[in-house]
DNA sequence: CCGTATCCCTGGCGATACTG
DNA sequence: CAGTATCGCCAGGGATACGG
């Protein structure tokens, strides 16, 4: 019993770690990129990715492999040459995003109006009467 | 052509929004203790989330509520009474994210034995005859 | 009880320069 | 080309105190 608590409470450390590292801006973009091209080079993902730094698009392709979400090949070359792709693993939560994906194509108008409509809301002014 | 490029472009613009105001930490967690509880007064919600601070909390509802993904019901008593509910677009949304949910539930274990491995990794060394 | 206002500080992130 | 290293900013967010 207690270990059914501690496991659940693990589990949801994990979920928390989980979310934080998958939930990430760049991370669900990189995702994205990758699934739609396959295998691509460093540079190349940076294009697709868009706006992002160099800095940051390291970090973030670090994280996912470690995470065992993406592969990185490294050809011993002049100039260096790395290619990325998506695991197995990475594919698959590539896929469980696509309901967010269409969600967001799917409402961004309605989240459009209702943004307006809650910015031209009066602000309370509730002495009135 | 033109309009369509800048549908596009204004489109791409509206995803990076949405995945930022979506895709945050708080803003998931927020979406799944609605989802499971139905309707929520405040201090309630923070217990439910857990670790979030009254001001995340504040803001991130503010701004669900601004997209349209929650309501906020307001009785006039002392002391305060202000409840929290999803909307119906709220409510899909989190049923987009059921996808996610269910991907880090089943490959959580996964990713630890990635994340081991990928730590115990030489750090290349590449010397090596 | 449900916030808003203020202070404060950490660390995320961009920019830049340098290496294999 | 594909990084690592370093610097520096400033915004996100915690802690606290106060107000309706």
């Amino acid at each position: 019993m207690t270990d059914v608590l501690e496991h659940t409470a693990a589990l949801e450390q994990m979920v928390r770690e989980m979310i934080d590292a998958v939930a990430d801006r760049w991370t669900m973009l990189v995702l994205e990129a990758l699934e739609e091209h396959g295998e691509v080079r460093f540079t190349r993902l940076a294009e697709l990715v868009g706006g992002v730094s160099q800095k940051m698009l390291t970090k973030t392709l670090r994280q996912m492999e470690r995470d065992g979400l993406v592969v990185r090949t490294v050809h011993p070359v002049i100039p260096p040459h790395v290619e990325y792709r998506l695991t197995d693993m990475g594919l698959s939560l590539s896929e469980a995003f696509c309901g967010v994906w269409q969600w967001v194509e799917a409402h961004q108008e309605r989240v459009q109006v209702a943004r307006e409509e809650f910015d031209a809301r009066p602000k309370v002014m509730v002495a009135a009467k």
